[in-house]
DNA sequence: CGAGGTCTTGAAGACGATCAACAAACGTGG
DNA sequence: CCACGTTTGTTGATCGTCTTCAAGACCTCG
């Protein structure tokens, strides 16, 4: 999760990408160097702003960034947060333009690709392209899984859930150390994913400590007991679509 | 609303993708070809299945069907309500497995296109594939704006924010008549969209019922002040993406 | 060291859930 | 076409989860 000025643009991109299926060689090439040297957003600043037009998508590097909408009455509402290799605004490549913000939660390196090497890459490289719809259907994915937990669920199975998938899509871009993650996310920003207080996230995460499942402390989360916080969660992986098939 | 069995099978998705950018000749006979006949699935079945690994995708031709997961109790949620035109499983060309299941809410006429034949399409047909991915991308787009009505509305603004969306939605496949509509769905349903229980379901349109905002009967559904029912939903259509544009 | 943001706790109140009962509508078979 | 059973809609009463308001502690960083 720290900005690691050595590492490849696309290092988490790619591992993400190979969790769910093979790339050629070519392929690997093509998509390191498809990105433009990336620009360090401060942590509270715009990704990329509501009715931008964009003319390139952005990749997050390192950091942790999230999608929001604001409503009238100034409340926010974060719709997806986005980890290192997560493209926050892959569809504004074709839906054009933004209906919706990306902001830096923590300090985010990200790296740009021109919205007219996505046009050329989708005549050469269909597979590719297949791939980079397969994010954004997996983005879509996890917006259902989203949708359940906060209609369904109770606040501290909704809590639960959101831990869970942390653990494992760190995991996947090999960001997690077992059970331990760093995670430099607030209680307000957490309030604004669940869509509760921040008071009620602070009690909820008091329920998570009591019983042992979890610890978060500043910004270090471990999770005790996975087993029983996936219980909590009715946690299932399966929308993650972590299985490494042809695509 | 109708089955119209003389309509051709992909008129409403032909109108929902003009609506977003010009299709020429070529591609407008493409699509047309594309599906074969057609099933008639009964309210309540299943059109596709959690799991399945479906070997084609399924277009709702007529009726209205939904997405939904079921948690452990029995509890169902509801993640996107589907129209004539729509697309229920197009993303299984590329997820594989279904991580949900899709219902027909009412009697649906379905219509079905080969994985085989979107893979030869995303070689032949670059601007048909991206067209296709800007539909799941709107789909995305709509369970973004799912998530703040469910998060950050009172349930009436969230109930006023649905009407809001079908009105527009159902005008875009000519299914609406001005601000008169037929919703075959039940407020079971509604509670399993809405993620409310059906009694507050049932209280919550008598409120709109009473504030003259909507008159809704058996299936006939009206929105009696447009104006109003957008303030109270803080309805903003640009979510919908109906900007006719190149892609 | 001070200041602003974040975390924590308490008390009171509201929104929506649950439980229960009944009415109305619908579909099916006789 | 009516009778009956089942599903859907409606209403009341009570309960609980989560919100709001308020205040103080803690922490981080200039």
């Amino acid at each position: 999760m720290k900005p690691d000025v050595n590492s490849p643009l696309a290092a988490s991109l790619l591992l993400a990408l190979e969790a769910r299926d093979k790339l050629s060689a070519e392929e690997r090439v093509v998509i390191e160097q498809m990105f433009t040297e990336a620009r360090v957003v401060p942590a509270g600043d715009d990704i990329v702003r509501d009715n931008d037009r964009p003319q390139h998508s952005t990749l997050i590097v390192s950091g942790v960034a999230a999608r929001y909408k604001m409503l009238e009455e100034g409340e926010r509402q974060i719709t997806a947060l986005h980890l290192p290799g997560d493209f926050v605004d892959l569809h504004s490549f074709l839906l054009k333009q933004m209906d919706h913000g990306v902001t830096a939660i923590s300090q985010c390196r990200v790296a740009t690709v021109p919205h007219s090497t996505l046009a050329e890459l989708s005549l050469k490289h269909p597979h590719l392209t297949r791939l980079f719809w397969l994010l954004t259907l997996i983005d879509g994915s996890m917006h259902r899984e989203w949708l359940v937990a906060m209609g369904r669920r109770p606040a501290i199975g909704q809590f639960a859930h959101l831990l869970c998938e942390l653990r494992v899509r760190l995991g996947v871009i090999g960001a997690s150390d077992g059970d331990h993650f760093v995670m430099p996310i607030t209680q307000i920003d957490l309030s604004d994913i669940l869509g509760l207080s921040t008071v009620h996230v602070n009690r909820v995460l008091q329920e998570l400590r009591a019983s042992n499942l979890v610890s978060w402390k500043g910004q270090n989360v471990s999770i005790l007991n996975w087993e029983e916080l996936c219980r909590v969660a009715e946690f299932d992986d399966r929308y993650l679509h972590l299985v490494r098939e042809p695509r």
